[in-house]
DNA sequence: CTGAAAGCGCTTACAG
DNA sequence: CTGAAAGCGCTTACAG
């Protein structure tokens, strides 16, 4: 069942077919709807890989994401779900890749060949050797993240920095004067992953624009961290009465230390930060926090990449969002001791 | 950049070049020196688009998820990362494909223009429309979970009655008399979502058999609907001291519920189910439970996939698991009032 | 051990 | 408005 065959039974030349499914060339009324009938009638659907081949192009993102040892957080999965969703609305298909690890192979299997038209690069750290990759390839790509480097100009990210401060002024204003950063964990940290890096920079410089005294935790990407992590606050600095984290998966240990600790949120202790929606609106008591807004992040990587697909890219474009912080009810005044 | 060039600067044609690459005729040691030189020299990869059509196989294959709407469960998401290993593993590459809602177009993209070698189906419906599709297409494909249709005869799926089954009779050895379980949403049961009407059933059957008291309550894929379900169940039947659930969305709300009733576990209340290992072991206590093994789920289709496609495949076949119930610390003995 | 050539199923100038 | 033909970059019988 090929387009040959189709051309055949409708009486037409293969070029008809193909322009009358493409539209690249007017075509008589009568002749599209006899190919259509003949279409509908053999369920005929023309074949991807001689499509690409011929036009140069896969209608195919490559999405490149942790590799599935690491736990994917809250944000990523939705960002991921979002990108496919995103992308299908432009009639593309997206393969994904692990990376990382011992996944080089399929990284290399998406970069090369052209298997795809471009590439949506998760959880990019500040020195990634695959943005240099890619950029050498000559191959379309959006990080999610942005990098010190002048060949990854297309990226999307969100300005944590700047969140991670709105939080702490917004404690500050509440009257807290002893906060803490629950931050990543020390691995991701020493990598250089953006978002932690640059939370940790916006909170200290947040702290000391406001005279507090702020301190940094890393802690691991787990529950069990997250508890162990809050007790070492408890322990080391009993004075914080309110944190602000990045930290989703350590969200549900924390919950659990404070409750073990017979903390109040928020009445006994303040709890804000940048989060995905839905972690922040299932937390007991719903979290005031910065939502990252996985869906829309997903939307404009899939636009960059149209962009650059498409050739309308003028120049590398990068969008940096800094969506408001939700007032919920976690944070409150400082208590009284 | 393309195997002509190759074939030029190595002095050979493009044939002892692709011999050469994939080994199925013999080439000189010297010969495929020099190409290799060449090929490492200009870092060469075959084209996928031109193999795949000149050998009719796309080593790819779809992956069909839920649509990003419905959030996915932990379970869901450990399995699309191990699909994308497991694949890997085999030099394969997945194409993700949302399906429900409005994403037909994007699963017939995936069904027709030969795409993709094969199909994994997550989250089948007994009666699944998709099913039909993908067997009247001829396209070979692995069902997660098994809906009573000859067509769709390569599946794996986990024994869900049965190891509702032993978590009953769990719960009825340590002295619990009444008994409820927490299922998922109406929507799910009435769509015929195989886990959970198998899940009812198997309740049913088991709490019948060892003469215990039991009640099915349907709940909402999130923590709130876990929460407003478990303090239902405390109004209607004060007298459950025990829950058996597969409702993973749900345990942040069940968690909580508990902890607002003043019940602790497992001394006043004992919680075991079938869930995502990563949830059991995240809760407080950690859940004694049956693990849902997504990794080797996703293996076993990924294997049984393979099997089809190399044209091995003698007869359709499915795996049925049934994994061992980790016993760790959400059980005890019924309480004493 | 190697090469020349046909073929996979499309798209798209070129011609009319 | 339509057709004949070249070309996309591979693989694989066919020949030697």
């Amino acid at each position: 069942m090929n387009i040959g065959e189709i051309a055949k039974r409708a009486g037409v030349s293969r070029s008809t077919v193909s322009y009358a499914l493409s539209g690249k060339r007017p075509v008589s009324v009568r002749t599209v709807r006899r190919i259509n009938e003949v279409i509908a009638e053999l369920g005929y659907q023309p074949n991807a890989s001689a499509r690409a081949l011929a036009e140069g192009r896969t209608r195919t993102f490559g999405l490149v994401i942790p590799p599935a040892s690491a736990r994917l957080t809250d944000a990523q999965l939705g960002f991921v779900a979002s990108v496919v969703e995103a992308a299908a609305a432009h009639d593309y298909d997206v393969l994904l890749s692990p990376s990382g690890g011992d996944h080089d192979r399929s990284f290399e299997r998406i970069v090369t060949g052209r298997r795809v038209d471009g590439v949506v690069l998760m959880e990019i750290l500040l020195e990634d050797a695959r943005v240099e990759r890619l950029a050498g390839a000559g191959l379309p790509f959006v990080a999610i993240g942005h990098v010190e480097h002048p060949g990854a100009s297309w990226w999307v990210d969100v300005d944590y920095a700047a969140l991670i401060g709105r939080c702490v002024r917004h404690l500050a204003d509440l009257g807290h004067e002893h906060v803490v950063l629950v931050n990543r964990s020390d691995y991701l940290v020493a990598a250089g992953y953006g978002p932690a890096v640059r939370s940790a920079a916006g909170f200290l410089a947040a702290v000391a624009g406001r005279g507090l005294t702020g301190h940094v935790v890393n802690c691991a990407d787990e529950p069990a961290a997250g508890l162990e992590c809050f007790e070492r606050i408890r322990a080391h600095w009993p004075e914080v009465t309110a944190a602000v984290t990045i930290n989703e998966a350590a969200l549900p240990g924390l919950q659990r230390a404070l409750q073990l600790a017979g903390l109040e949120v928020p009445r006994d202790f303040s709890l804000t930060g940048v989060l995905a929606d839905r972690l922040a609106e299932d937390f007991h008591p719903p979290l005031t926090a910065a939502d990252v807004p996985a869906g829309e992040m997903a939307r404009l990587a899939v636009d960059l990449l149209l962009e650059q697909v498409d050739g309308r890219a003028a120049e590398p474009r990068h969008v940096l969002l800094e969506p408001p912080v939700s007032l919920r009810s976690s944070t409150g005044a400082r208590p009284r001791r």
